[in-house]
DNA sequence: TCGCAGGTGGTCG
DNA sequence: CGACCACCTGCG
């Protein structure tokens, strides 16, 4: 068991920079299926909009020949289009980077040899803590959606329809969308998510944000899948588990279940990961992903 | 042309 | 309740 390296924030050459990191891949967290404002750039680091800041984010390991995730190193965070690179207390949040992922993987690797291969896939993987409005509205758009046209639609709700934000443009806000139509974001081509989206607008401007799993729910277009993945990454509840399709494939692959039943797997979730649950299915989902883009003909 | 992509709401029995 | 099924859109 190694020792948990202090994060420390300081400054170097106009960029924000986190030092003693570990656990931490760019790549594998910007891609794991959670964010979908995060591109990459040739240099293996990322750019993106986050707390209404356009950034650039790449990570140094102090071993450059360690396997991705395994070694401690730097995050270097830069404002693009003019803006400086923000507030290091909201970076720290939104990377989690207070969270010892070192003793998250200790305890899920324990007596789980599955666990133990999926997270030899993804160990740099971190959750990140986003914007719940912005978890809200990605995730209603997410369902029944491949990524590429997710990340579509969000790009052009925000550009058609969001504030400026440093070069580029934040999601509307609930008030802005609740006063629009289906057929004003038909541009957008949301399909017949653009009902939800708006219902849902309409909900939040007139309620407030959702406080709770419940209230999460309630909302149109928000179903048991969207729901967990809103209170995982908008919301904190690290103990969810959503259950998509190649959650449910894992779960048949690796530990035996039948690919409907999703109420055991949900059971199996709470009884063997507890609290991390957020985590485990985030290591599953990436394994079985990675998995499935090395061997196509598995689909 | 058709199935599928990180599901949900509506409608049956 | 649980099992179906339509549903926007875009791509292979």
């Amino acid at each position: 068991m190694r020792e948990k390296t202090e994060v420390k924030t300081e400054y170097a050459d106009g960029a924000l920079v986190f030092t003693g990191v570990r656990d931490f891949d760019c790549a594998e967290i910007f891609d794991c299926g959670q964010c979908f404002r995060w591109e990459p750039e040739q240099d293996g680091s990322y750019s993106g909009i986050a707390g209404g800041v356009c950034a650039n984010v790449r990570f140094e390991a102090d071993d450059p020949g360690a396997m991705p995730g395994t070694s401690s190193g730097r995050v270097l965070i830069r404002g693009l289009c003019g803006s400086d690179a923000g507030d290091p207390e909201f970076w720290s949040r939104y990377l989690d980077l207070d969270r010892d992922y070192g003793m998250i993987k200790a305890r899920l690797t324990a007596d789980d040899p599955v666990m133990a291969e999926a997270i030899g896939f993804g160990s740099g993987i971190r959750i990140l803590n986003q914007d719940l409005w912005e978890t809200i509205v990605s995730f209603i758009i997410s369902q029944n959606n491949n990524i590429p046209r997710i990340k579509g639609c969000i790009g052009r709700l925000a550009e058609g329809f969001g504030e400026r934000c440093a070069g580029s443009f934040d999601l509307p806000t609930a008030e802005t969308l609740a006063s629009l139509s289906v057929d004003d974001l038909a541009p957008v081509r949301l399909g017949y998510r653009a009902r939800y989206l708006i219902e849902t607008a309409k909900c939040v401007a007139e309620n407030g944000l959702p406080g709770s799993f419940g209230e999460l729910s309630a909302l149109c277009g928000v179903g048991p899948k969207v729901a967990n993945c809103i209170a995982l990454f908008g919301m904190g509840i690290r103990d969810s588990f959503p259950i998509d399709v190649w959650v449910r494939r894992v779960m048949a692959e690796c530990y035996g279940f039948d690919e409907n039943d999703m109420k055991g797997m949900a059971a199996f979730a709470r009884e063997r990961f507890g609290e991390l649950g957020g985590y485990a299915q985030q290591y599953l989902f990436y394994y079985i992903r990675e998995k499935s883009k090395n061997h196509p003909e598995n689909r």
